[in-house]
DNA sequence: ACTCTTAACGCAAAGGATTTGCATTAAGGT
DNA sequence: ACCTTAATGCAAATCCTTTGCGTTAAGAGT
């Protein structure tokens, strides 16, 4: 994971926007194991050595690079119903981390000692349980318990999707969520 | 991950042996981070180009090695009674696995492309679990549901260990053991 | 037991990646 | 506008990784 940086304006910025761009590009055409520092150096206009410097090696920049990437665009759909937001944003969430690349996020987000990278990702998803318990309480409805759900419906997606040991299918994340207590399901 | 050899006797299973056992030594006092294949080549008494070959890349033989400590050395306790069994199992998992070096041994098992090493501990752990089942059958108990104690008692404990969001306690571990369906869990 | 084939290894040179000292640039504060 | 120093660029030094080639020994066949 990249350090904190004293002086964030300007040039610095310019670079981590560069590198990260960098970076994402080669993602995007090259197998993970064949990416380099110096490929991304070259690409993003910069030495190798700022890389070094500023990230410290190849693996902690992926990290850095895959949690922005989950960084989320947008809150997650209303759509009236907490059961309802619960599920769109359940299968959008295995839809996402169980694709090729997703996969490939996680995995680079997971293996770094230093686990900044992986307490924003978990934040990422704390958060968007937050916005719909919000919206639930809004509407009167009873409060959303976040723990049941990274419990009973996220972490078993995470982990068949880490260990490879099981696909993961609407019907299997609908089946997580049919187990959950009647407040945060949708009617049978 | 090692690629299979076509000669497995004599020089070459020495060999595995002691890079295996290399590892472990410098994995004992050094940083994971710390750690080169030229260090462990050395350690092991190999050219370190035995070991590029065989194993392809550092991370690759960490998590050989990773996966090869996480085989258990015997089955799981016996303690009379389903419940009980699965209690023991899990409570020892958890401890093993939230442990500094089982965070580690855990991240280097799955953050290999190649998921071969995380399949094998993916298999030790419903390999246990057939294991008591095999005895719940034999005591003529309940049928172990063994997709059901992954789902709601392994994978929690494992998404909390590598993202880091919360500790793993014994009584967390109960109440996910306590959240079972009866047949599961010891009565209250 | 002996031979044969070739997988796996050791060695060393070549090719890259990573680190580091020093000069330079530019953020952020005065 | 000036000053301090964080962050970068450059290049040399170091270390890791790859590769070609000769050697060793595993496993199969006789």
């Amino acid at each position: 994971m990249a350090r904190e940086l004293v002086r964030q304006g300007g040039r610095s910025a310019r670079i981590q926007k560069e590198v990260h761009a960098a970076t994402h590009a080669l993602l995007a055409r090259l197998d993970r194991s064949a990416i380099t520092v110096p490929m991304i150096a070259e690409q993003a206009g910069v030495t190798p050595s700022t890389i070094y410097r500023r990230w410290g090696d190849l693996g902690s920049l992926l990290a850095d690079v895959a949690s922005e990437t989950l960084r989320p665009v947008s809150d997650p759909d209303d759509t009236g119903s907490t059961a309802g937001d619960i599920e769109a944003f359940v299968l959008q969430y295995a839809e996402e981390m169980s694709s090729k690349v997703g996969r490939n996020l996680l995995r680079d987000v997971l293996s770094e000692a230093e686990d900044t990278a992986a307490a924003k990702c978990c934040r990422y998803t704390y958060d968007h349980l937050d916005t719909i318990a919000a919206r639930a309480s809004a509407r009167g409805e009873a409060a959303v318990q976040q723990d049941l759900i990274i419990d009973r419906v996220i972490a078993p997606i995470c982990y068949h999707i880490l260990f490879g040991d099981r696909e993961i299918t609407a019907d299997y994340c609908r089946d997580l969520l049919a187990a959950l207590p009647a407040t945060h399901r949708r009617p049978a």
